[in-house]
DNA sequence: ATCATTGTATTATGTCATTAGTACAATCAG
DNA sequence: CTGATTGTACTAATGACATAATACAATGAT
């Protein structure tokens, strides 16, 4: 029996995702100190071995980089940050489109979905 | 360490999805008769019982039925698999737009990205 | 020096996904 | 009837993911 779905990805690969998320959008500045893995873990509510797991390779990727007993400190590089961040909006489109012809629309359909959908007036709840 | 970035999902998930798509699509013709599971495990690769568990799926949204000895058949309702084309591609541009959003990434970013993206006379490879 | 906090490492345990192998009952072709 | 194919069910083994519970070395504050 199906117990699981909906939970797809692994937790180590959301948190990888989120943490991201927050670096490539500026809600962690360059340069900054991230939370300690302690506490990620707590707001998360995840073990802290899942998370480290998940920080090792934001650093592994350049992302972040270790002060062995400071903390973990976003990188100074920019470029990085903005290359990562075009690269991975490329990878969702892609991704998006592909999946979207899978199911049978055309380039132009797609697009004309996405107008409707961008151009709704929605309240923004969060 | 990490072993396996990327294999991101489990197998049965990408199957489910892969599946449905062919009959979203129109790939699997509205009822007419699937692969049988050893085929199709066969062809994706896989263990007979990741390939059953996938149809099982599919069979409990409605979109397969299963006759005894005969084989797995694709539900002769239109509506349902067009009212599920739709859902499914509202659902996609849903996750997508909140992806990029969350990379922060406005809805007029996203939009032109798309409009530079499909406007690109690209050669499909496969 | 003392103590809390930092990242990091280790071991054990439980759950789930996946594969392998086997089996059975119902249909259909010969 | 015989044999092949169908969906289906079951057990066992393996590996990855996740949690729990520690432990340790290095830094900074006091």
């Amino acid at each position: 029996m199906l117990t699981n779905l909906g939970t797809d990805r692994p937790v180590f690969i959301q948190l990888i995702d989120e943490i991201q998320m927050r670096i490539l959008s500026g809600t962690y500045p360059r340069g900054g100190r991230i939370p300690s893995v302690r506490e990620l873990a707590s707001e998360f509510k995840v073990n802290p071995n899942t998370m480290q797991k998940a920080l090792n390779e934001l650093e592994r990727t350049g992302l972040l980089n270790s002060q062995r007993t400071t903390g973990k400190f976003i990188t100074e590089n920019e470029t990085l940050i903005q290359e990562l961040r075009r690269k991975t909006a490329e990878n969702e489109i892609g991704f998006f489109t592909e999946r979207m012809m899978k199911y049978g629309y055309s380039r132009q359909e797609i697009f004309q979905l996405l107008q409707e959908f961008c151009t709704q007036e929605k309240e923004q709840t969060d």
